[in-house]
DNA sequence: CAGCATCCAAAAGGATACTG
DNA sequence: CAGTATCCTTTTGGATGCTG
């Protein structure tokens, strides 16, 4: 998952350690930001959901994918799995004190995104025009 | 890009509209955490820089990726691309006022990654020896 | 320097079928 | 219900070579 580019200078130090695709913080980084991530820790923002209502609420994503994306988050010390031994089986899914802190400011992205995809959505068609 | 479910429910409202997948939010949000859009706004926050410099600073990633990713982000108006009619060319892409919003949303979270990454390490190991 | 075009390898991801 | 396993397609991305 991460690169490794051998051309790196051995301490690297910018404004954001994630520069550098030796250091551990680009794989948080790549899982966070990975495709699905990001959506699943944004819904278990509202509080603990079921598998099943994971992936009733984000739309698109596979069976696979939400196993493989929890698995990860899980093991990152995100997103908790709780399982209650019943027939039928209740796992439900949520966010650890750490996935907690990592939502706010997440939120703040979103919201960002929510308020100004308008705006992108204008620079797009504006760029097309130009480029005709 | 964005996956075409068919079976979403025509006006659907949610906590984000990027949980739609027919939303265009959701191809915003796609872009920008890209592999590599994240890494570039971010560079880009301190300052134009030109294209070698770009490549320079963010490791791991190629010409081709550099290139495609900066020219998505220039076509959502996030980033400005300046030409100097020179020999050589000199090239160099900056925020827009748009981007530039975007990058102090997306600064607290790398800052987020940067701070907590070693608990992300600590509940992976813990979480390598439970499953061993 | 700042790229684009092409080719190819690797990874991501979806559909389906199956299990405890 | 909550997954896992398998297969297969799509996408991503790197290497290389070439251009103004």
């Amino acid at each position: 998952m991460v690169v490794r580019s051998q051309v790196q200078p051995p301490a690297w130090q910018g404004i954001s350690d994630a520069f550098n695709s030796e250091c551990p913080a680009r794989e948080v980084l790549d899982h966070i930001t990975s495709r699905w991530g990001m959506l699943i820790l944004t819904a278990l923002g509202g509080g603990p959901l079921r598998f099943s209502e994971l992936h009733g609420i984000i739309g698109g994503i596979s069976e696979k994918m939400l196993s493989q994306t929890l698995r990860t988050l899980v093991r990152d010390g995100l997103i908790a799995r709780t399982v209650e031994p019943s027939t039928p089986p209740r796992v439900s899914y949520e966010l650890t004190a750490l996935g907690q802190g990592l939502t706010e400011s997440l939120h703040l992205f979103l919201d960002w995104i929510r308020r100004h995809t308008p705006e992108v959505m204008a620079a797009q068609h504006s760029h097309d025009r130009q480029n005709r």
